[in-house]
DNA sequence: ACCTAAGGCGCG
DNA sequence: AAAGCGCGCCTTAGGT
């Protein structure tokens, strides 16, 4: 400890907050030099060991760790109990004396509590790596070395954080200086701007947007913002103002955009930060054609799907430039010319992330053969079907919303017969209490937030739900979720397996069952009507850096693409319930049928040729069917009469082991989904059994092990990498999640990547071919089209022989030796029992149309 | 009137 | 010896 900080700041005998019954040490103030002009805020006082970690850390970017003064959020360490956001508010107080009696210029907070001793905000991810201003000193927030030490797959994103800061302290300039920007704020200068696009080498574009999503009412483009190489080299960025209420073009901006339109759309290069949402937006609103050649947020995700791929992060850490922004709750009420140098600088950043990331592809030609055989392409198709969307059956959605409600209301009027009577408010005088008709219940749960008000009557799992259940009608709590934080015992669980039990105490919990079921079609019902847009289609947004291992996930727009209160639009195609009664309401429109073509059995056909499994290839090879094959052996069902209940079964066995699932799961997930009792005897031998079967399996599941031990990274056949830092952590429950990573990830990987190669082919050989046909959209092992009636026909062996042909050999160099089967299906909606096979309306030997 | 975390479940 | 993987959305609880 500085003493001369501990004469002026402690009190050992503070006893303000709880933490010191515990502490061996109270009030433990910070220890470094007076004259330091660099704090470091921690949690707790530090232990050597994280001091360590620390100085090693600061090291590496460039601070001398001797000169920084160290201190914590809370004075007083124990083991016994932790902190809460009152113990940090009440020692708060010591640290603030500290910073008077120091004086730092710069203060470093490691973790959610130095952030919030300090500034007396929360949320650590949303603070992390920016500068807050105070009365003579800045705060850096970032995570916490704990946290880094119990997790170092984040340790890279907390390096780029300590060098920002390092930076910042510093005052070292990057090398990217900040660009002049051209304002076209006249006609004049708009005619010039678009001689500059003629003939342009290459262009970052980004645009300002407000609105939900770009096809609702009152939506507009408020900005776009260019930096551009012109066709004499220079370098230029401007920005337009268009739909705010500042600019010049106000009631005319997308009569301004017409003007720039063929002159944009023409240049070669274009360059954009998840440019998918741009491109989709300037289409809608004019700018028909306009492409997307380098899109610097995918380069960001295929370079490292661990670190943060927004434009921000990626700008400061790339760049050590300053983190820049407009923090608004209205874009349409900040001044415009702050919104055109906020646009600006993001296109300019944009250009040097570019250049940086194109050589760092280059230098990796495997990841720059994905990006520009899949990412970008992908990434174009998918601008199309997001702008299309799917078309929804309007009719039929009303119409099974409104059986879904009364089916809700049907079961909850059942319910009726076991409700309770609600005590009456306070010196209520009730005759029928008195008479006894009513038996009322007394202990009727009261909201915590309410001041003590009766809870409402809710079916939805929630306090009033599970004081029916297990205190009211006394049904046995089979099972809690996991303990409180101050230790008391978790929430009686609700969940369907448990509900499914309680069914033998009482004729409740089936009622309850039945209710979730339509409660759920109802919720999804109420969101696609909510995103129905006045074509009768809904939009999704795909993300193409959604996920680690490269698979495409589904769902709204990130909020983060918007400014102030929004409710983006757009559901989740890849949940839909298989149930028909909810996915039978999509389909396509008048004239088109809904076409979906399935890879059978990707994933495990990519295993087997992973990992080379001669059984199962053998199975493949001679058009067998793995899931059936197992069901036979290992559920010890002959193989004449296995059922489809059986094959489900077997699936589930499948996946389970071959991704490294353990007896003890085994027996969890057989009986929950199924309701199989096996003893741990028997599940150890069909665990057993089942590598037995597939003998290759077990040497994978260790060559994937030793591989990532050794590099920290595994990779997909066509070269997709995923890096797993984490196998390198002290805790090894989180290094054999990492292991088990290694095996699933170069399956999902190359699986998913076929769908986004065969989608684009597909898109490709449409437009090749004049067919009339659309990319929907993937389910990961699924694409979906809309194709019109007189060209499926053409389409559907199109369709079925690029999948099952795909040019993996030429465009990554690899061999494919085992069979890759697709099943296709058409109809009006999707999953609709209607449905025709490919077989009924397309005969593949004749060629010709058979049916519909 | 907001925000976050956890539980639960839809899909592959 | 023990260990499925990958997502997004909705709801509630509990906090500011």
């Amino acid at each position: 400890m500085n003493r001369k900080v501990a004469m002026a700041v402690r009190d050992e005998s503070c006893s303000d907050c709880k933490m010191c019954q515990y502490a061996s040490v109270i009030c433990q103030t910070g220890n470094g030099p007076d004259n330091a002009t660099i704090m470091v805020v921690g949690k707790v006082p530090n232990s050597d060991k994280y001091q360590e970690l620390v100085d090693e850390a600061l090291g590496e970017v460039g601070i001398d760790s001797s000169l920084c003064f160290y201190t914590a959020a809370i004075k007083c360490r124990s083991w016994e109990t932790e902190p809460g956001k009152t113990d940090v508010k009440t020692c708060a107080k010591y640290l603030h004396a500290e910073i008077e009696l120091i004086k730092p210029k710069w203060i470093l907070a490691f973790g959610n509590e130095a952030l919030q001793a300090l500034t007396g905000n929360s949320g650590i991810m949303k603070y992390r790596g920016r500068v807050i201003e105070r009365e003579g000193y800045s705060i850096i927030p970032t995570l916490s070395p704990a946290s880094i030490q119990r997790n170092p797959g984040q340790r890279q994103g907390w390096l780029a954080d300590l060098r920002f800061f390092a930076a910042q302290v510093y005052d070292r300039t990057s090398t990217v200086s900040k660009p002049k920007v051209a304002v076209i704020d006249t006609a004049d200068q708009l005619k010039r701007l678009n001689q500059r696009l003629k003939g342009a080498k290459l262009l970052s574009y980004d645009i300002e947007t407000f609105g939900d999503a770009e096809y609702v009412q009152g939506a507009r483009i408020v900005s776009l913002a260019g930096t551009l190489i012109d066709k004499d080299d220079r370098l230029f960025t401007f920005a337009l103002p268009l739909g705010h209420p500042g600019s010049p073009f106000r009631t005319s901006w997308r009569k301004a955009l017409k003007v720039i339109q063929k002159n944009m759309e023409a240049i070669p290069k274009l360059i954009a930060h998840n440019g998918k949402f741009d491109a989709r937006w300037l289409r809608y609103h004019g700018m028909s054609n306009i492409g997307l050649t380098f899109d610097t947020m995918l380069a960001a995700h295929l370079l490292d799907e661990n670190r943060q791929k927004g434009l921000k992060p990626q700008g400061t850490s790339r760049l050590g430039v300053e983190p820049w922004g407009i923090d608004t709750k209205n874009l349409l009420l900040t001044p415009i010319n702050e919104v055109l140098k906020y646009n600006a600088l993001d296109t300019y950043y944009t250009y040097h992330i570019y250049l940086q990331m194109r050589q760092e592809l280059i230098d990796q030609p495997k990841l720059l053969r994905i990006f520009q055989n899949i990412t970008m392409p992908s990434c174009r198709v998918l601008i199309k079907s997001e702008a299309d969307g799917v078309w929804v059956d309007r009719e039929r959605l009303a119409t099974n919303t409104k059986i879904a409600f009364e089916m809700v209301a049907e079961q909850e009027r059942k319910l009726d017969k076991w409700m309770p009577v609600p005590p009456h408010p306070d010196n209520h005088h009730c005759i029928l209490c008195k008479s006894g008709e009513h038996i009322v219940a007394e202990d009727w749960p009261r909201m915590a937030k309410g001041r003590g008000k009766h809870a409402d009557i809710n079916f939805n799992p929630s306090t009033w739900s599970r004081w029916w259940l297990f205190d009211h009608l006394q049904l046995p709590v089979l099972e809690r979720g996991k303990d409180k934080e101050d230790g008391s015992d978790g929430l009686p669980s609700m969940k369907e397996a448990v509900m499914m039990e309680l069914k033998q105490f009482h004729e409740v919990p089936a009622v309850m069952l039945e209710r979730t079921r339509w409660k759920m079609m109802c919720q999804y019902f109420t969101s696609y009507a909510d995103n129905l847009d006045d074509r009768d289609h809904i939009h999704t947004t795909f993300k193409l850096a959604g996920t680690v291992t490269g698979r495409l996930s589904s769902g709204k727009e990130d909020e983060e693409k918007f400014s102030g209160r929004v409710d983006p639009k757009g559901v989740n195609i890849q949940q839909v319930p298989r149930d028909p009664f909810v996915r039978g309401l999509f389909g396509a429109p008048e004239d088109y049928w809904f076409v979906e073509a399935d890879f059978s059995q990707i994933e495990l056909r990519v295993v087997a040729f992973i990992a080379r499994e001669r059984r199962m290839m053998h199975l493949y090879q001679t058009g067998q069917d793995i899931h059936l094959a197992t069901a036979s052996s290992v559920l010890g069902v002959p193989s004449n009469s296995v059922t489809k209940d059986d094959r489900k079964k077997a699936k589930a066995v499948n996946f389970g082991f071959v991704y490294g699932m353990g007896w003890n799961k085994f027996i969890l997930t057989a009986f929950e989904k199924y309701e199989m009792v096996f003893t741990e005897q028997e599940a150890r031998a069909v665990r057993k059994a089942y590598f037995e079967q597939f003998p290759d399996l077990l040497p994978w599941h260790a060559r994937q092990r030793r591989l990532v031990h050794r590099y920290k990274r595994v990779q997909s056949p066509i070269g997709r990498i995923r890096r797993l830092p984490d196998i390198d952590s002290p805790d090894k429950a989180v290094r054999g999640e990492a292991e088990r990573q290694a095996i699933n990830s170069p399956i999902q990987s190359f699986a998913s990547d076929m769908t986004q190669l065969s989608m684009v082919m597909i898109d490709k050989k449409f437009r090749e071919m004049g067919i009339d046909g659309n990319v929907i959209g993937t389910v990961h092992d699924a694409s979906l089209f809309q194709i019109k009636k007189k060209d499926v026909a053409q389409a559907l062996p199109l369709i079925k022989n690029t999948m099952e042909n795909l040019p993996l050999d030429r465009l990554f160099g690899v061999q494919i030796d085992l069979p890759i089967v697709v099943d296709i299906k058409v109809g009006k909606h999707w999953g609709d029992a209607t449905e025709l096979s490919a077989d009924q309306v397309y005969d593949w030997d004749e060629g010709i149309l058979t049916n519909g």
